[in-house]
DNA sequence: TCGGAAATTTGCGCGAGAGCAAAGAGCGCT
DNA sequence: AGCGCTCTTTGCTCTCGCGCAAATTTCCGA
């Protein structure tokens, strides 16, 4: 197995505030793994063996309730760590992690997490990162889905997959993964039916562009307006 | 000010894995705080000048929308770390933290978070372990509002609160702090007119005995089997 | 002890969106 | 090149639970 180059992910959150030497030390625990699109890195139940740093790709989390409903947990996306269930004393995965795209991440043993939190203290901080953003975005979602109508929340969905993992293309910002109906969905506590006709309303007025498993996002602004519920800003009578 | 004495915290997980003269260091360090009931521990958007370590009581932590709608996010009580927005890299507390009965807290200065973190290790794990679990908490909320209905999502809430903070008494399980329906509305993502018609229900059936801002479970386990979605296992036709 | 504010209960009508059904479109695989 | 599977679109109906309104109860403080 090759080991890694350092340079590719000396400035990632991870190993900030670790010296080349250490990075490389980090680096020579891991192995590198690729996962062909679809397959899945880890399963929901599974025993959590390893913690991972995404390379490259895109892996949707999901995460399936006890009567057998699914959803879509969040994206991860290059440079991010995931998989720490044992940093938060976990001895099993609570979700899969299902490769969107061909991918490649680092994998070190779940084992030797204490040993390297004392060894490396930055560390901790960067995990503590992690889970904390992971918590204000989850907290986020309840937010919304306790306050929102479903059109605000897919606005917001597709705000945020945008920032995440927008590639600028001419029409504008194209999600830069296959993501279907159903995966929005997942995502926003609604339904494809409901999604698929809130997409086709706003293609009409020319603020997405759709495609299967593809969704650009042509006019951001008057989406944000959407997702922030500023109701009917656009279609409000002259004198109410 | 009065110190605090060891043998009130030592147990708790965030003093596991200390030495005696550790945990009293650690102590000299801290702030012990009152706070009389509906009083504020901080406020959403305030700095985030310290973190705490809840004595006893119990505290409403609730988050407001741009658009003003709240949400009661969790409850916190004795022997919990809060408001450790410091450890996410947050400059300013995300919620507010609201005394629910005269509470007793003990405050570090956020500023010496990263010293501890240092000088005791130990702190990042149970740091990570809190943070983890709260994750995992909303997470499952998450699941809750997207798949259940209003009625499996109160029970789920109040099975939870039971646990968290009940306290048994002769007609079963009382929730051990004031709680309106309000407030039960605003931690499942509903309204206080729908929680009071299904509590009101639930109190004709038996499961459960209301009050003004107190709630008592008479039988658990039945709303375990609605919480479950087990649909209609009680009032299901013979024949379907 | 009494007055008033806050919390709770309950009725009624409506609308967002889920559920069901079926047709249409795009992509991969042989 | 063509077949078949998956994804998407769209129509229709029905229901859960929200919004509004008003009565009632409970507690706290003067």
């Amino acid at each position: 197995m090759a080991s890694v180059d350092r340079s590719l992910v000396a400035n990632l959150p991870m190993f900030a505030g670790l010296a080349p030497a250490e990075q490389d030390e980090l680096l020579r625990e891991a192995r590198s793994i690729r996962y062909p699109k679809g397959s899945a890195v880890f399963d929901q139940g599974a025993k959590a063996d390893h913690f991972y740093l995404l390379l490259h790709g895109h892996l949707r989390v999901e995460k399936v309730t006890l009567q057998g409903q699914q959803s879509v947990v969040r994206y991860v996306s290059g440079g991010e760590l995931f998989g720490v269930a044992q940093a938060m004393n976990l001895t099993h995965y609570p979700a899969t992690a299902v490769a969107a795209v061909d991918s490649i991440a680092l994998a070190w043993p779940s084992s030797s997490w204490n040993r390297l939190l004392t060894k490396y203290p930055s560390l901790a901080s960067s995990a503590l990162q992690t889970v904390g953003s992971r918590l204000q975005d989850t907290q986020a979602r309840v937010l919304e889905m306790s306050n929102e109508q479903v059109e605000q929340r897919v606005a917001h969905a597709l705000l945020r997959l945008a920032k995440q993992a927008g590639r600028k293309v001419d029409a504008g910002v194209e999600i830069d993964f296959p993501i279907s109906r159903q995966d929005v969905a997942e995502m926003t506590g609604t339904t494809l039916h409901t999604v698929s006709r809130i997409l086709s309303a706003w293609e009409q007025q020319g603020l997405v562009e759709g495609g299967r498993q593809r969704i650009v996002l042509r006019d951001a602004n008057r989406l944000h307006v959407l997702a922030e519920g500023d109701e009917g800003a656009l279609n409000r009578k002259p004198n109410p």
